[in-house]
RNA sequence: GCGAGAGUGGCGAAACUGGCAGACGCACCAGACUUAGGAUCUGGCACCGAAAGGUAUAGGGGUUCAAGUCCCCUCUCUCGCACCA
């Protein structure tokens, strides 16, 4: 469908701004960068590495969004100035193009994703050229290169050897639109993250990597990594700790005694005498053990019924629906039976799969308590005061002591948790245990587009790595690429590859027909970055020692528990292997913030979303970057306005009017040289806290007071400024270095010289308050004492009239007020 | 429900450790230069008020000489997680 719409672009009517032309400077500088080599870092010899690290793109056949050219100039910003600080910048680049979200473009448009890829990236390429970054473009890689997935099929088999790697069939969630397994983190709101088609439950046999034997020090590691905090914070939410005990209920069997028993997970032990009633969750092995004959019917009708339902059903229905199997347990506590029920708001993939249900402190037991009438007993309640727990569950603890409780009655809730808990454990009823919210990663696809899984299946041997010397497996070409429903990928129906020699003994093997998660693609590919010209190792162990871990790393907090969580679990164990001295990836991570435009969020179907080229095109890249950093803070995003670009592109436009017009050898005024000396340190500091609007927004003051009232600027007082736009708009900043006579990049040229001595003046304007309520300023001497602020005060009648009385107090901060209490 | 963040002019936003609220920019208004300009330059621009002055940072309390900033309560919005025992 063709919608006219108003041009994208906000276009004056005036033939040409009046101004310098960013077309032709920008083209030469980009040119000359690359005859040059100014952006090619010396990985071998480089002074003090900074290895200044963005997000890769996934390279879409709509070409690069403006999001993805907010976050990449965001770290273009920071490595230039961070070479400006003297420092060996490293700032790569590269494309995660495997996956899923390539495949389906490629099979809606029907051109082969092979075909398809290296057209998007040759867009990227060109668009991101385009932009003017620092990228060191000899380091460049993409992840569907053989002599790159060829190492990804590598760190497959390191986590394999380590016994990381593991198949197992489960319960995992099925795309019936993209036909695949998901892993738990692109399932959201039991949708599939990339189409949004409910996700149904299916049992494959799928390939795993654990990292939930990582969990706790994925954890722990947190609080070493200068991160931002809501990242931070996804992450551990992620990972779920929680601090309880696995408890132990003997079945009772129908000749009294006890042979089997029921292990619960409770992160409230002290709750234990109010235990009522079990619950098992309908796939528990023990249901089928447990139930007896005259209830086995009811039962398997609601296990059936529970299976039935896919996860999305299981997990949003909200209501609580059981059934009892006939069966008891003794409570350890109590010492008396109580029934076992089984219901699907118990989860098998938690804990044990099974609970101690406690009606009157836990909410959705209550719930389910008073729909099957099960008893509710009061055991922890508040000092002060009583509750009833007719209505609702009481799950306070703080200040909450134990009631009904044996000897235990009268213990604050803390306390009682590790009484309890100690005392069973002497019966091996109980022991502590910390359970966490975080899966193993579901790493296997029934798709075509990634790296293959480099196992065989040998009907001697079993499953069998396929050795490190025969890497790559290749993808083959294939033109029937779609998947099907059948749960298999697409690979396995070509039966040249998926026969194979068994590495081990040579008879007839059978390839594995997955393909890996792109997520694997991309939890290493800051590894190999630096080492991409070496086919012999995944990477250089000396190069990756000098540049890594990351120094400063910037993307989109989407990827605070995919990504991230991935790549610090790969690194992990990369490192426990031997192979890397570090643990942590990411030294530092900053999530920036989302660009919306004109308030609302951007989308295609909105038909709202900015196209990069057309500003650049119309405003020059210089503009369009440097405007992009001043709608707002980095890491909050901002809000795109069309017509807001014109007054960054005016700030430029009066930088290249002040390099040319002005004079040479001149004495520069007191107050310009004042005023360039506090921008100096301001945009220092600013920059490497990424605050880049106010940075942005000093060198206008700046620009304001150097060309106050039409004045002609000195050489010496416009040439630090160029230096401190240079890592906003590095071509306009090079073009007017060289017109002053540089003969070198100007990102060569060092930081300008931040003289302290010069930004203090003889006078401070200090403000007025009498009573605590503003009443005007006065000017008094640097350093003046309080006693001459005082009498400035009363020498000024506007201000001395406020002053009723005696001075009772005054309070005076130097150089800032003068607070006068009466 | 849990976790994180936010609420300031017509708009995007500043105010980093409590110390002149609204820097910088957009839009708007006026003026200069101009044949003209949507270019450039100068000035104005939170609200009430003629002024003096008063009132303002979602709302309500509090601490303090002083609060957008700290504490308590309430409301609203955004994002993440969510039957996780």
């Amino acid at each position: 469908m063709i919608q006219m719409t108003k041009p994208a672009v906000y276009t004056p009517d005036a033939d040409e701004p009046a101004g310098y032309d960013p077309a032709a400077i920008e083209e030469k500088w980009r040119a000359r960068w690359e005859a040059r080599g100014t952006n090619v870092t010396d990985l071998q010899n480089g002074a003090r590495p900074f290895y200044a690290l963005m997000m890769f793109p996934y390279p879409s056949a709509e070409g690069l969004h403006v999001g993805n050219l907010f976050a990449f100039t965001g770290n273009d910003i920071y490595g230039r100035f961070q070479r400006l600080q003297g420092h060996t910048v490293f700032e790569p680049f590269g494309y995660d193009a495997f996956g899923i979200h390539s495949e389906n473009y490629a099979i809606k448009v029907g051109v082969h994703p092979a075909e398809l890829i290296p057209r998007n990236i040759e867009n990227f390429r060109r668009q991101v050229h385009r932009a003017g970054l620092m990228v060191d473009w000899t380091h460049e890689l993409s992840t569907t290169d053989p002599e790159y997935y060829r190492w990804t099929q590598w760190v497959f088999l390191q986590l394999h050897r380590r016994g990381l790697a593991y198949k197992k069939k489960a319960a995992v969630n099925w795309c019936p639109f993209d036909k695949t397994v998901l892993a738990n983190e692109q399932v959201v709101g039991g949708a599939c993250e990339r189409c949004g088609t409910l996700v149904e439950q299916r049992f494959l046999a799928q390939w795993f990597f654990r990292i939930t034997e990582y969990a706790g020090r994925l954890l722990d590691n947190l609080d070493t990594l200068d991160w931002s905090e809501s990242t931070k914070a996804a992450q551990r939410n992620w990972i779920g700790r929680s601090e309880g005990a696995e408890l132990v209920f003997p079945v009772l069997d129908a000749d009294g005694r006890s042979t089997r028993a029921v292990t619960v997970f409770t992160t409230r032990p002290d709750t234990i005498f109010g235990a009522t009633y079990l619950v098992l969750a309908p796939e528990h092995p023990l249901v089928e053990e447990v139930t007896p004959e005259r209830s086995r019917a009811a039962v398997q009708a609601y296990v059936a019924d529970a299976a039935k339902q896919d996860l999305v059903a299981r997990k949003t229905t909200k209501s609580k629906s059981g059934v009892f199997t006939g069966a008891y347990a003794t409570n350890p506590a109590t010492g008396r039976p109580v029934p076992i029920w089984i219901a699907d708001y118990v989860l098998m993939e938690y804990g044990t799969g099974a609970i101690m249900a406690v009606p009157a402190h836990d909410e959705r037991d209550h719930e389910f308590a008073r729909a099957y009438d099960l008893p509710i007993v009061q055991v922890v309640g508040p000092t002060d005061g009583t509750v009833t727990i007719d209505e609702a569950a009481y799950t306070g603890t703080e200040g909450a002591r134990l009631v009904n409780s044996g000897r235990f009655t009268g213990m604050g809730v803390a306390e009682a948790k590790h009484a309890i808990v100690a005392e069973l454990s002497v019966a091996n009823a109980a022991k502590p245990v910390v359970n966490y919210r975080l899966h193993d990663w579901c790493i296997s696809r029934q798709r075509y587009w990634g790296p293959p899984i480099p196992i065989v299946y040998c009907d001697d041997c079993g499953t069998v790595p396929v050795p490190e010397s025969q890497l790559p497996v290749l993808l083959p070409s294939i033109d029937d690429f779609r998947p099907d429903d059948s749960g298999v990928s697409p690979l396995a129906r070509h039966d040249e590859w998926y026969h194979t020699p068994c590495p081990q003994c040579g008879k007839r093997g059978r390839r594995e027909t997955d393909v890996s998660d792109t997520f694997l693609d991309s939890a290493w590919y800051f590894l190999r970055y630096p080492s991409s010209s070496r086919d012999d190792v995944a990477f250089d162990r000396s190069i990756t020692e000098k540049w890594l871990p990351v120094h400063s790393y910037i993307g989109g907090n989407e990827h605070a528990v995919l990504h991230l969580l991935y790549s610090r679990f790969v690194t992990m164990v990369l490192h426990d292997a031997g192979l890397i001295g570090f643990e942590e990836p990411f030294t530092r991570f900053r999530a920036h913030g989302l660009i919306v435009r004109e308030g609302a969020k951007m989308s295609k179907s909105k038909g709202n979303v900015v196209n990069p080229d057309q500003y650049i095109d119309q405003w020059g890249a210089d503009a369009f970057r440097t405007y992009l950093m001043f709608l707002g803070p980095f890491e909050e995003g901002g809000d795109f306005r069309d017509k807001g670009i014109s007054g960054v592109k005016r700030f430029l436009d009066r930088l290249w009017r002040s390099v040319h017009d002005a004079e040479r050898g001149g004495a520069s005024d007191r107050d310009v040289q004042r005023k360039l000396h506090q921008t100096i340190k301001k945009v220092g500091d600013d920059v490497a806290r990424l605050s880049y609007n106010t940075a942005i927004a000093a060198m206008m003051e700046y620009m304001n007071t150097m060309r106050a009232g039409e004045r002609t600027p000195q050489l010496d007082e416009v040439r630090p400024l160029v230096q401190l736009v240079s890592p906003f708009a590095p071509h306009i900043a090079e073009e007017l270095w060289e017109v002053m006579g540089g003969t070198t990049s100007v990102f060569d040229a060092g930081w300008p010289a931040f003289d302290a001595s010069l930004v203090m003046d003889d006078r401070i304007t200090m403000a007025v308050q009498v009573n605590g309520k503003t009443r005007g300023t006065i000017s008094v001497p640097t350093g003046a004492a309080q006693d001459d602020a005082l009498a400035a005060v009363m020498a000024d009648p506007a201000l001395a009239k406020f002053v009723t009385g005696a001075p009772k107090r005054v309070i005076f901060v130097p150089g800032r007020l003068i607070n006068i209490i009466v």
